[in-house]
DNA sequence: GCGAGAAGTATACCCAGTGCAGTTATCGCC
DNA sequence: GGCGATAACTGCACTGGGTATACTTCTCGC
């Protein structure tokens, strides 16, 4: 398989490569800094690229961490498309992210890689990236109650989607929190399957039986 | 009954009068010309104060006009622990959502108020405030799921207020928008009471049997 | 009415983000 | 290989949110 630069243009590569040196700067900073103690001048220095390029790739200081998260914004989506007929729309969305519990995915929290983990300190140290984050999160309930129109009426599939990218969100949060707390990856792996088990099994049957 | 402000000092008094004249010149003025073309010199200026005075009361452009929904952050809260022996918390919540409903609180988006319509096509047209809305509702969460604490497991009390706050998010949105489309609050109460009954039908019961 | 301390002000500053005008590099084509 | 078109990049100046500091003015309790 060629890599993806093969067949760009030079033009192109170089964007890529650009955004790439920029995106890996700003990181590096701030996990050495914190995001608040680092200025968007000191970021481009580094990178070699002059302030109004660096705004010309990310349109604001926050996107310069949560670009990541961008690509995995419509995931939810996609594997609601994706999914054999005649599976519930549920099943899918469980289904995956059980496999991406499996491969460790840092994007479920259970990750302890070093680097993954200082990039999720970052996150929950800085207010200004959990509110974009939050904003992300919001697309990503929008394009996945898109993609279960069809499976229910309006109403239900939006309040689906709603639901389910919360209920994710409160899982790897909990993951994130038992490994920041010291637990390895492999330690937290069963509980985090039972909670998402658990989660999966409430929104399936509902919270009356849970709750009193 | 006294005013409230009877028994409190002159320093006191004027305190309030102040952070009241700055937030009703902000509000005014956003309504008037769109928040993002008034500066909030202008408003410290329109409130006659100084713009370090301004910050002095509210730490952000944004506070200026959702300080409004702080005082609402944790009414989710208050109701399950203010609930009757016995009662399920899902029921209070529902009972006080249909409570709010028929008083046509502006909270619940079933307001055809003027003011309360200006307001909310505020937040819907300014990104900024969205985003900032986003954070007052996390924080809201977080208290709900203090108060539901021993209703339920940890992991279930937390999920279960994720679902309720993002729930009845979507549910106001939805009126805000039928309002916005023409409908006046009467028309549209018989929908949303339906559709808050319906939301919570799915909350207690689950959505499996509503979504294929 | 007096001293303590809070509220308010003026000024100067930092930094994120934008508009603009000019330079440099790549591209497609001859 | 050279040449215009055009995209990427740069420097500079500006707006506007938010903060630090040092100073003045007001309210409170005695």
């Amino acid at each position: 398989m060629l890599s993806s630069d093969e067949q760009l243009g030079l033009r192109e590569r170089k964007k890529l490569r650009t955004r790439q040196a920029i995106s890996d700067a700003a990181v590096t900073l701030f996990l050495a800094a914190g995001f608040d103690h680092v200025s968007v001048a000191e970021v481009a220095e580094a990178a070699e690229v002059s302030r109004r390029t660096l705004f010309a790739y990310f349109p604001t200081k926050e996107d310069l961490v949560l670009h990541r998260f961008a690509d995995h914004e419509d995931e939810p989506a996609r594997v609601v498309r994706a999914r054999p007929d005649g599976q519930p729309p549920l099943d899918a969305l469980h289904e995956h992210l059980l496999d991406r519990l499996a491969h460790r995915d840092a994007n479920t929290g259970l990750s302890d890689d070093p680097e993954v983990m200082a990039f999720h300190r970052l996150l929950t140290d800085t207010p200004s990236l959990g509110a974009r984050l939050l904003e992300y999160l919001d697309r990503g309930v929008r394009t996945l109650a898109d993609a279960l129109a069809g499976s229910g009426d309006d109403l239900t599939t939006r309040l689906a989607a709603v639901q389910v990218i919360s209920v994710q969100r409160v899982l790897a949060e909990d993951n994130v929190r038992a490994i920041t707390g010291g637990a390895t990856a492999d330690d937290r792996y069963p509980v985090a399957v039972a909670a998402a088990d658990h989660a999966y099994d409430l929104l399936r049957a509902g919270l009356a039986e849970h709750l009193r």
